[in-house]
DNA sequence: ACAATACATTCCTATATAGGAATATGTCAA
DNA sequence: TTGACATATTCCTATATAGGAATGTATTGT
């Protein structure tokens, strides 16, 4: 079986630097696909190959107007990535206090010259 | 230019759902990997490649004893992922709000009949 | 030394890209 | 109507999978 497609799910999707970016840029206002296009620095038909993939999953909200398409991200797409990520929050907090806790013991055994 | 190796980076690897399902098994304990492939239910090839993947990335962290080798999610490895989608957390938290208003909205305008 | 156990790696194949180039579709302005 | 503009889609190719099957490599117990 080959890798899953990029539009299978949010996950899959934001896997890609670029959507990223894309989804980071439209956080909040809407902005046209020219608009994106400079922003970015890709050409005009990367871009919408991407947001075609984005508009797929559900993670940008598109409307017309005239001959523009306005985008937006749908950060509530995104949710469900963090909430996984969430998940690991308290065993990074455990692991950075471990890593605190060694150094402040080799400091006592080995204290710093000076 | 293909899609990026899965073993680029955190985002990548988390994309495939059983690797994601490896993390979460090995979270906070330590598996051989006998184990992960009862729990996850897939063939063992399969599983040593994922964690092959996870290992690459250092989402992983091997130790080995005997002819065993003990895994362990590494999870300060999940958390560009957690700080990526968390700047989004503000927008979705203003979509919830819009969308209570409005449903508030309609209700005055037009109240259920009971 | 040898068989058994625990993992990892290699070989195979169908599949889905990402980007570049070219082209199609849709909308406005004159 | 026609041309210009904005965006989407199609065609192309190199590339990297994920899983299945088979095989390789350590390590332990006897």
């Amino acid at each position: 079986m080959a890798r899953a497609a990029t539009t299978s799910d949010a996950f899959n999707a934001v896997a890609e630097p670029r959507r990223r970016e894309i989804l980071t840029y439209l956080a909040g206002n809407e902005r046209q696909v020219g608009e994106i296009v400079i922003a970015i620095g890709l050409d005009q038909p990367s871009v919408s190959k991407h947001l075609g993939v984005l508009r797929n999953v559900g993670l940008v909200h598109v409307r017309r107007n005239g001959r523009h398409r306005l985008y937006r991200t749908n950060a509530e797409a995104i949710r469900p990535v963090h909430e996984w990520t969430q998940t690991f929050e308290r065993y990074w907090r455990h692991q950075l206090i471990r890593v605190k806790e060694r150094a402040e013991a080799e400091m006592k055994r080995n204290p710093p010259t000076e």
